[in-house]
DNA sequence: TATTGTTATACTCTATAACTATA
DNA sequence: TATAGTTATAGAGTATAACAATA
């Protein structure tokens, strides 16, 4: 018996594997993910934080529960990572009188300026994040990806705030 | 100052976020993986043991370190996975006299019955899994994942094997 | 009683490096 | 010297439940 070829990764059979979404979206994350901590150097953020700074900023007064659903993080796990972004004096928590249960969250100066900082890097590296696909096709993506997520195209109208446009729905919600 | 209305999760402005291609993969993993746990009940087997057993079960002979490469799971993870897999009767660990420094793998007749369960089971709640898309752009999806990836759609001609062509693979390697 | 958030525990996943044995 | 795999360790992510404070 001599030898055999031994199987190589190019060999390999994925045997429906290669049809199942949820091992395709596996391999999907461990790249784009990949390639961010490769290129984003943010005083040692991880995406769970940066992604926690930029909806701060742009909810400022967000509930930390409000915030863990919206990012699909546990409650139970945000309460540290929270805690060390304020430490580290990018944001506050603050608890309101008039429900003292709660916790809002603001980001300080300093926090202000990361997640600017965040946000540009993201938008600059994202297309390269997705190298191999053609700007259309990465749209696509994006689209069937929000589609399946419910994850809004554009932010919402903010009645309660200062008007986004010159746009505006007739109603208000509340 | 009156209690103010505070920020909902539908309210949420994602900030750039919801642009993001790691951000929605994220969520989509997530999504596809909670339903795969609700619905696949095989004996306590994570997703990463039951995509080790397809890839045995359809590769026999593959060395531990190819699988690992071929899943993208660090080569150190996967040693305490198939020790497990090996404890449960579903496969056996052979060191092979010509390179005794490898492990070459194989399903059992357990494992066998079971990986193929295990595939039925995974095609069979596979778009349902994938729920709101429609059946055109679940494949779009999976279409653009697998460009973006390099999965191959469909297995490799095994030439130094039999060929794929309608007789199946026979076991012929060592 | 229900809600908001905290703490504690445990298990999975990942990254790294030191190590064994073989080639 | 390089390669295949193992072991150990540590950090991140996640799930769960018990808990305190407040509504």
């Amino acid at each position: 018996m001599n030898r055999p070829e031994p199987i190589s990764i190019q060999d390999v059979d994925y045997g429906g594997l290669e049809q199942a979404t949820g091992f395709l979206l596996r391999l999907a994350q461990l790249r784009v993910f990949a390639h961010f901590y490769t290129v984003l150097d943010h005083h040692d953020l991880r995406l769970g934080a940066m992604s926690a700074l930029i909806l701060i900023g742009r909810n400022p007064g967000i509930r930390h529960g409000i915030l863990a659903d919206a990012l699909s993080i546990k409650l139970a796990h945000t309460t540290k990572m929270l805690k060390g972004l304020e430490a580290k004096g990018l944001i506050v928590r603050h608890q309101p009188a008039y429900d003292r249960r709660s916790i809002e969250l603001r980001l300080t100066d300093a926090g202000e300026a990361l997640m600017r900082d965040v946000q540009r890097q993201i938008a600059l590296h994202e297309e390269l994040s997705v190298a191999g696909l053609t700007e259309r096709e990465r749209q696509q993506l994006k689209r069937l990806l929000r589609k399946f997520t419910g994850v809004p195209a554009y932010p919402p109208r903010r009645e309660t705030h200062a008007p986004i446009a010159e746009a505006d729905r007739g109603e208000g919600i509340d």
